[in-house]
DNA sequence: ATAAAATTGTTGCACGCGCAACGAAATTCG
DNA sequence: CGAATTTCGTTGCGCGTGCAACAATTTTAT
């Protein structure tokens, strides 16, 4: 065995950012995610938090705030305050839940509708550019790779609350 | 043409979330960052931005603050106070570039190598344990399409700077 | 050469966010 | 049935972070 060399002491780049998943996943998060929160901000005055409750009962019609938290991967508190302000403004409304009076079901008001109804086609409008540089069965096999790594990802930390 | 129904007036989910690239991208990149977070928080009491220093200096040995913030989609000044942190902690140091005086080089002293050498592989064991459910094939279809997704999200906001 | 514009990094300020403690309600257990 | 535990949502606190203004320096333009 020819020994190469005895006791290299320089130092070495152990990770490579280039091909670490988790930093390039984090970064293409940001870009998009920046991307479309300048829209929502300029356009709409929506933090973040409170887009994603809109956009969630746009879709869902009834949601708890626990459920909107756990589905995004965000603290319960951060989506309590955004509730909070998208009532104060009208967008949002809660209702009650006879069975379980801890949590409230939360709806949109016609008003966060009709925002929800703006903003909905200029969030699918910069999807649609961002995934322009893939072919259609690119964006299958994305979308289906990243399905699987979330899974996963949730399986390894399942009793969490997260942070965006 | 056989009219179905004449002005629909029920509510339409007009963004499926489950389906939403941009949206689960940032639910993937929070699930992989907490998990990390967790990491370096506790063993090392580094924040993200700390972290993300440490390995580009790690890396690349001698690097301004403004390539580590552009590179990583951060904001100079959240660059700025986490670079002043290490430099408390000695774990980076300066050095005044004489060519530029504007900018200073940045490094990992001993004390920051150390660290780094602790923690860079056990970034990279969670990046095995989460890659693990991809075949190492799909792992390079998932590489190259993130970084195809990611130069072009670029490309559409080039005069940004990014927050995590 | 001189002035105007651009760039690097820092800092005051405000604010959003995570944490932990809390009240209220529901569930589990003895 | 009653006590202990768990869960949903809120809130005070501290802090990390983005923004904008700034000093220092370099680059560009006149």
């Amino acid at each position: 065995m020819q020994s190469s060399v005895a006791l290299r002491k320089q130092p070495e780049a152990l990770v490579i950012l280039e091909r670490f998943l988790p930093y390039r996943l984090n970064v293409l998060a940001s870009l998009t995610s920046n991307a479309l929160a300048q829209i929502y901000a300029e356009r709409f005055g929506l933090t973040i938090p409170g887009w994603r409750v809109i956009v969630t009962l746009g879709q869902y019609e009834f949601r708890t705030a626990r459920d909107i938290a756990a589905h995004g991967v965000m603290h319960k508190s951060t989506i309590s305050r955004a509730v909070a302000t998208l009532e104060e403004r009208g967008l949002v409304a809660r209702k009650p839940n006879a069975d379980d009076r801890r949590e409230e079901l939360l709806e949109l008001t016609p008003a966060g509708r009709a925002i929800y109804e703006d903003l909905a086609p200029e969030a699918l409008a910069f999807e649609r550019r961002l995934l322009s540089v893939l072919s259609g069965e690119e964006q299958g096999i994305l979308s289906a790779l990243v399905d699987k790594l979330a899974r996963h990802a949730r399986s390894l930390a399942p009793q969490e609350e997260g942070g965006s």
